[in-house]
DNA sequence: CTCCCTTGCGCC
DNA sequence: AAAGGGCGCAAGGGAG
């Protein structure tokens, strides 16, 4: 099944704006008229040759007939970083057709066929995959099409020109699509998986219209309580020569931590300064008992904290000016596949806060203020939130990955890893723990808690250094390393096939070239492996998992995708292993069990050619807010 | 002033 | 010899 040139049409829009050109990149700004599609292009097969036409200032019904004609015809939507495309007409009030119609990316195909780690590269400096970036490429006679394309002017000139360019890009997006599609299947793996992910496009193209509505006053609270937090901390120290821009600067708190105050350096930088990092401030309050550099650790914390969630909340709602942030998702962002959201749009002064860092928003961990930050976030009025989240989904993946008898036996109904882990570290019995800690005591707890650190942390070859720092700053565990190296070791003789798969891991990925998830995602991982030794065989381990991680929650959309339409629920955000909907209020119910049963029921063999040995479950949460989510009581419905 | 690097820290 | 992985964002500081 090549590439079929009769059954797909590449698309591209222009988009422009009277109010402000910035607006031409946030396609919800054409709910109220702020921006507009210029034109749109296309080019098709007709006939065994390919027709290019433009449409210049399309009305919202030849937007429609284009999509419903696509859809008559059982036409794939081709684009590149065509999510932004589809996001213009879902704005127009045609998200219906968006949803139902098929959409493909050539820039997406041409990942999953070149992707590398790009260790250590900046976000500038990795390899761009813009159409302009791939055209040169592939095209070189064909490199600079694109100067002196005026975006604004609307005179008949300027558009004109603009409308040729546009077919350009449509042409150049099915030759290359056309190109990928076809390498791709050389490994048809290969090719279903990079089929499942495109289907999330629609879905995420109508998600950067939605936006994510914000109770305002619920921001301002927690602006004014880290507020007050700070200044608390500041007061502490205020006889101790402290002002805020010594302790926002890395450099000149160094010199008040270890020479003013003469503080024991504990931990340098990568480049050889003293660190200030709050695990060095966690260490001088338990270590030498110094409470100063607990009021430290403490405002940097609230200052931290207030700028990037408060106050940038705050900025966001502004900037849109609806009530709602809209951080921008961005399909297979990083290289193992998963996604990533970006909160701002342009750098410098013209920096624009279109939304905010959701995959970074503090969750609730027990301290004071935790719990004030995802009540931020609201579900649009006669909308729940409702949670999907892909239970123990890196513990599972790396039983299935290891086949360590003892993992998988710990994913089957009833059991709880976790305890299971806490009961070998202290060495009591397994069942009693479990027991124990549904009786709520406090004891089994906390052995639990340790179990769960073990099986979070050493899944991958952290050391007991770092794990020490992980469990006594992260885990609040008072532990010293020769316990921790003596947890890993529990660790590990409790699941040998860990240890093998690492060592099979490493080899097979050196000896190919690639590692692969078992949805036949890949990244190429050529490369001296004398001397990156180690981060490509950290890959080489990691990828098989986070990536698999990716392929099931782009599984779980491609299933969720119809059967959302079908009771009104839209996608609203995701969080790597947990899909977040917005589901109308009556519906609630029906989606928490329909949804749940397509989630524990995916299509894992007809997809990728793999049956699991285990139950792959969903935990389902509901509420009104992202803050106030609570566990689904399926026993009592 | 802008650009880039470093440090630090939030999430999974 | 020793080394968890993957990200995005904020702020300071230095170079140009």
């Amino acid at each position: 099944m090549t590439f079929d040139r009769t059954k797909h049409i590449s698309f591209d829009e222009e988009t422009s704006s009277t109010v402000d050109p910035e607006y031409s990149l946030q396609p919800f700004r054409a709910l109220k008229g702020e921006a507009f599609v210029s034109s749109y292009a296309v080019t098709y097969f007709k006939d065994g040759k390919p027709v290019s036409e433009a449409c210049a200032m399309p009305s919202v019904d030849q937007l429609r007939a284009f999509l419903q004609h696509c859809i008559d015809n059982d036409l794939t939507i081709v684009g590149w970083n065509v999510a932004f495309d589809a996001a213009w007409p879902c704005a127009l009030g045609l998200e219906d057709l968006v949803m139902r119609a098929k959409w493909l990316d050539g820039m997406l195909l041409w990942k999953h066929l070149t992707v590398t780690p790009e260790y250590g590269l900046s976000k500038g400096k990795r390899k761009s995959y813009s159409l302009k970036a791939a055209v040169p490429e592939f095209f070189p006679e064909r490199a600079g099409y694109e100067e002196d394309i005026d975006f604004h002017d609307m005179s008949p000139e300027a558009t004109a020109k603009r409308l040729v360019y546009n077919q350009k890009d449509t042409i150049f997006t099915f030759k290359l699509t056309e190109k990928f599609y076809n390498m791709l299947e050389q490994e048809p793996a290969r090719l279903q998986a990079a089929l499942i992910e495109a289907k999330c496009i629609p879905m995420v193209a109508a998600s950067y219209v939605q936006g994510l509505p914000i109770d305002v006053k619920q921001a301002e609270k927690l602006y004014e309580m880290l507020d007050n937090e700070s200044m608390m901390q500041l007061d502490a120290l205020s006889e101790f020569n402290v002002t805020p821009e010594i302790l926002n600067s890395p450099k000149q708190l160094a010199k008040l931590l270890f020479e003013d105050w003469g503080l024991p350096v504990l931990k340098k930088t990568p480049k050889g300064q003293p660190s200030t990092d709050k695990e060095v401030l966690h260490e001088l309050l338990n270590t030498v008992q110094d409470v100063r550099a607990d009021a430290v650790r403490r405002y940097r914390e609230a200052v931290g904290n207030q700028s990037k969630f408060a106050e940038g909340t705050l900025d966001s709602v502004k900037y849109n000016g609806d009530g709602c942030v809209r951080p921008m998702a961005s399909i297979y962002s990083t290289y193992t596949g998963r996604m990533t959201f970006t909160s701002k749009q342009g750098k410098g002064k013209n920096e624009r806060a279109i939304g905010i860092p959701i995959h970074q928003m503090k969750g609730d961990k027990g301290e004071k203020l935790d719990k004030e930050y995802r009540k931020m976030v609201l579900a649009p009025p006669g909308y729940t939130i409702v949670e999907f989240d892909a239970a123990g989904q890196e513990f599972r993946w790396m039983a299935i990955m290891s086949g360590d008898q003892t993992m998988l036996e710990l994913c089957m109904p009833g059991e709880d890893p976790h305890s299971f882990m806490g009961s070998r570290i202290v060495q009591c019995d397994y069942r009693e723990l479990i027991e124990l800690n549904h009786a709520g005591n406090k004891k089994a707890k906390n052995e639990r808690k340790l179990g769960k650190f073990a099986n979070l942390s050493f899944q991958y070859r952290i050391g007991a250094e770092k794990a020490t720092v992980k469990a006594r700053v992260e885990y609040k565990l008072d532990v010293r390393q020769p316990y921790i190296q003596s947890v890993k070791d529990v660790y590990l003789k409790s699941y040998p096939r860990v240890q093998d798969y690492w060592q099979n891991q490493i080899f097979k990925c050196e000896r190919k070239g690639y590692a692969e998830t078992l949805a036949g995602r890949r990244v190429d991982l050529h490369g001296d492996w004398r001397r990156n030794g180690w981060s490509l065989e950290s890959t080489a381990i990691n990828f098989p998992i986070q990536g698999v991680g990716a392929d099931q929650k782009y599984l779980a959309l491609a299933v969720l995708r119809p059967y959302l339409l079908t009771v009104g629920a839209k996608f609203f955000f995701e969080l790597h292993d947990g899909i977040y909907l917005l589901v109308p209020d009556d519906k609630v119910e029906q989606v928490a069990v329909e949804g749940k049963w397509l989630l524990d029921n995916l299509p894992y063999h007809k997809a990728w050619g793999f049956a699991s040995p285990i139950p792959l479950t969903w935990d389902c949460k509901v509420g009104k807010t992202w803050g106030t989510l609570k566990e689904y009581d399926y026993g009592s419905k």
